[in-house]
DNA sequence: CTGAAAGCGCTAACAA
DNA sequence: TTGTTAGCGCTTTCAG
């Protein structure tokens, strides 16, 4: 930082004025091609490099995206965070990490960062907004990824929930299991309401149904899954089969289930959710709903990245990609009694 | 960002010069307690937020530190990100994410995004420096974390791997084994060499003769764990034990071992490296060293904060920060024959 | 304690 | 095709 070359630096000795050393190293064809050039070289010679802050004080952009999740210590989002900065970087943003905690305080200081230049856009994946009323936030640069904020007029990107979890379901059930219970994530949320609502669908369309408490809420993590999975194999009739709301409690539920001494899948079949890169090495390996997670983030990115460029934004029709059902070695049919 | 106060427009509703409003907002015990108040309320009412990029350029900062590694989507990652998140927001700064990829010509672009003010300082985890000569390296505001870069001047935060490693592998010629393999990471990457060299050492303490195809060669994904363990089972005399230099790679070896139908730790025992938070959930549950990650971060992230604020830094001797071998059901004594 | 004035380094009208 | 000029919004001397 000391004493870098400034754009009046190389304009002296390039005998020109500093606007058209400007225009040169923005590769202006105001600029004749030979001045164009020896500017280049000068700027290397030198080792330029513009004063970003200065830039973006006159050009009113930070050339930088706020990505804000709820918990950057979840694998989860790590190939989403992989697509969105691949996109941003080719498109010459930076990617600056928000992390919520479900925080509002700390969701509200980060659209803040909206406002204060501090980010030009934001790839947003709490499922919430800030307590400001949706009014300030309409015409926000921010793109909704993964989780839906409902009536918040923000573009979104994600995966159909219902159906994928509904398929999940419908793939237990054809193997021939009729107790199937769910282990949900945490309620209301949408997402967590969402796989439910397929899981209910499914069901319900096979005319099967559910006990009461074969619906149980967890939270997401390894260790929900333990514990929920506990509750459910302590019932009077505990279920053959399990659809479990994320990948990360479905690793619980199943080392839980190895705890007690039942085979996975002999005994208890285990559907997971997410496709988490481990999962295929998991024991064993999980059957699971794979979400095209590095594309969420490319997509989302992109989109925004067009919001950021004066693009048409239609905040209506969300852009929903598509889930696989990863079918492996957690899940058979059920043994015959 | 349409039409946002600025501090011109607190001055004139406050009736007071814009520099007052400057100093009030930082509280400045130059105003009077009384219009400092004043205005403070004013800025409030006017939900009034300084635009960073003015601030950033006139005070030649920007309140940003640069997270750089090889890979955002390496899981390993994680809660280093964490902790240097929440250490750097505990400060006032934020969080760029830097994606190297091993690419030195974005390793560079790094490096010069300190110099045109986008961030104040880095914590870098490539293990590399950009070909530019450690000359115009060595003041910058650079912490290494987790890997070493020698001769650079650097501080360095990291732990023992050397010792760790020969923990690791001690455990396993304690429980009676004799033929132990090493599945290492790619070499020379200096962590990759300092892990095999506690391998090495324990070895020869034990005086064990390490034969030469024991030592395999990956490149810490877990597919490479796979195919390493594979080489290593076609050997006349495979091992009974496996240190490996990452739980990655050791997923995939157990994964492999299975497909084998070699039981873990039966007919095999295995060690991995990090503690991955899937390692305890994995099955076996995985014996293997852990690495205090968010303490890393956190260690490396509070360092850069003192070096950004003119603290004095010695980047003699690195930070090492202890480790913990974790015995759990992957390892047990050789198959007596 | 407060105000006037300068300027951080850059880009973009407007003139030439 | 190039130069001149005027700021972007803020902080910080320097005077008062």
């Amino acid at each position: 930082m000391r004493d870098r070359p400034k754009i009046k630096d190389i304009a002296e000795r390039a005998g020109v004025s500093a606007a058209t050393v400007s225009r040169a190293l923005a590769d202006s064809t105001l600029v004749t091609a030979e001045t164009r050039q020896r500017i280049h070289d000068l700027a290397r010679e030198l080792n330029y490099r513009p004063n970003v802050s200065a830039r973006n004080l006159r050009t009113r952009k930070s050339m930088s995206v706020l990505l804000v999740v709820r918990d950057v210590g979840n694998p989860f989002y790590l190939d989403i965070l992989k697509g969105v900065e691949a996109t941003a970087r080719e498109a010459g943003y930076s990617v600056l990490m928000g992390n919520t905690e479900n925080d509002p305080l700390r969701e509200l200081e980060y659209f803040n960062m909206l406002r204060d230049g501090h980010a030009d856009g934001m790839v947003l994946m709490t499922g919430k907004l800030p307590p400001v009323g949706a009014s300030r936030i309409g015409g926000l640069p921010v793109v909704v990824a993964l989780e839906m904020i409902e009536d918040s007029g923000l573009p979104h990107v994600q995966v159909d929930n219902v159906a994928a979890a509904r398929e999940a379901v419908e793939h237990l059930i054809a193997l021939g299991h009729r107790r199937i219970a769910h282990i949900s994530g945490p309620i209301p949320e949408p997402m967590s309401l969402y796989r439910r609502e397929g899981y209910r669908l499914a069901m319900g369309d096979a005319g099967l149904e559910i006990p009461a408490d074969y619906e149980v809420r967890g939270n997401f993590l390894l260790e929900s899954g333990q514990e929920c999975c506990q509750a459910l194999f302590d019932l009077p009739e505990p279920p053959t089969a399990l659809f479990v709301a994320n990948d990360e409690m479905a690793y619980g539920a199943v080392h839980e289930l190895r705890r007690m001494g039942r085979e996975v899948p002999g005994e208890v079949s285990v559907v997971g959710f997410d496709d988490l890169y481990l999962s295929k090495a998991f024991y064993p390996p999980l059957t699971t709903v794979r979400q095209p997670r590095a594309e969420i983030g490319r997509t989302a990115m992109g989109l925004l990245l067009r919001i950021l460029s004066g693009g048409g934004v239609d905040g209506g029709e969300p852009i929903v990609l598509p889930t696989v059902l990863n079918i492996r070695g957690s899940t058979a049919p059920p043994r015959s009694r």
